[in-house]
Order: structure tokens, then C-alpha cells, then sequence
DNA sequence: TTAATATGCAACTATTGGGTTGCATATAAT
DNA sequence: ATTATATGCAACCCAATAGTTGCATATTAA
């Protein structure tokens, strides 16, 4: 179940709030996104280094610092997948339904 | 940062197999949702009390048997909030397209 | 009433995770 | 050449998490 560690990547409020910048204004240097996260430079890099590896994000080396670009695609993906889910669970309901339907009396 | 939560309940491979059971089947007992899990009953116990937290899903006890149901809010939520991302991150795109189009010598 | 079923609760272990500090290194600016 | 900036790497700490086993309890079936 591969899609587990895209809500895991996601699932800290640390690494929402990176994702939530990138998607908000022009890429960030890992210095510039590492500021006001309420921790230290080298947790945040931590914490962009596990996006890294859920490939919510990329990294650019540029001269001395590092762009980080997000990847939609990812989030795509698991946007897909509640989708899915919820489409699932609305046709059950939609079974259900008819089903009691049909035992009703005309 | 609330949704964080969300997320965290949906990052892990056996939550997020008895989410996608719940969607699929009718309502599950504790019991038959607990089993092929590859985890021991109270195991799979304890993963479905961290779904209820996130109220990703709800238990309604029935005499000795107890019914958990999926509560479909909170992954509409859950989508709803990857969505928004995405559209900043296009509208993001789209600004940087018409920068980009104003320094053109046309 | 006795047995079977469905579930709950608690203690314990091992691993992962979030965060820190300290130091090293590479690139850029003066 | 020296200094400042941007980043990397590693060791360490503590809390949280995933999982286990063992036992208790409530409801239903025989």
C-alpha cells in the first residue's frame, strides 16, 4: 500500500505548513523554508528531507543553495485516491438504497 | 494546523486498508475488520481506536458486537484540502506564466 | 447453566520520529 | 585572502507508535 506514505509525508503539521507554502508562493530556497517553522534549521531540513523521500518534493542544487519544488503530481495522486474512496463508499450507499427499495411495498 | 491529523490517521498501510474496507463493504464488525490485517486482533484494535480519534471513522456498539462505520466528512475534508492546495499551486503557475508573457518582446 | 463469541483493558517491548547540538564544507561577497 | 552565507552530516535524546501477550468481561448460543 504505496499511497500510505504520501498521508504519512503529509501528516505532520510541520511538513503541512512547507507544502502549503510551495503551494502558495514561488519556490523556496531549503534556508528560506526552514525559517519560522518554530524549529531549528536542521529539523526542518529533516522534516523537508522525509517530503524528499514521499517525493512531495524536489530538490534543486543552484551555486550555494537549494531550490525545493513541489511536486503536484504527488499531491494529485492522493487527492485521486480520497476520491476513489469516497466514490466507493457513495455507490455502496447508492446500492443500499435501491436495496431497501425494493423490499418496500408498493 | 488540524488536518495534519487527518493525514497522520491515513499514513500508515494497515489504517488505511480498513479505511479502504470500510468504503468498500457494508459495515464491518470490529471483528471482521480486524482479520487478514497480518496484526493480531487487538493489534487491529488499537489502529481503528487511532481512526476514531481522527473521527475517520465511528463505532456504534449492537449487543456484543460493535459496528464501525466510516465517517465520509473528514475525507472530504481531507480532499477538500489537497484541492485548495493545488489550486494555489496552479494559480501560482498562472501568474508566472503572464510574468513571464509581459517580459516577451511581442 | 455452560460454552462460545466479541470485545475491552493493561503492561510490556522494540522501533520510529521529531527535535536538538556541534561541527564540517562549499560557494559567494568584501 | 578573509569573511559570511547556505547547507550537509552525525550523534544523541525523549516521546510516540506499532505491535505483542495475557487476562477480564459481556453477550449470545446450546
Amino acid at each position: 500500500m504505496i499511497e500510505a506514505d504520501i498521508y504519512k509525508a503529509l501528516g505532520d503539521p510541520v511538513r503541512l505548513k512547507i507544502i502549503t507554502r510551495l503551494s502558495g508562493r514561488s519556490t523556496h530556497t531549503i534556508g528560506k523554508l526552514s525559517e519560522n517553522l518554530g524549529i531549528s534549521r536542521q529539523g526542518a531540513r529533516k522534516q523537508i528531507q522525509v517530503l524528499v523521500s514521499a517525493e512531495l518534493v524536489q530538490l534543486k542544487k543552484q551555486g550555494r543553495e537549494t531550490q525545493v519544488l513541489l511536486n503536484p503530481d504527488k499531491l494529485k495522486m492522493a487527492r485521486t485516491f480520497i476520491t476513489r474512496l469516497e466514490q466507493q463508499w457513495e455507490h455502496r450507499l447508492d446500492a443500499l438504497k435501491h436495496f431497501v427499495e425494493d423490499q418496500t411495498v408498493p
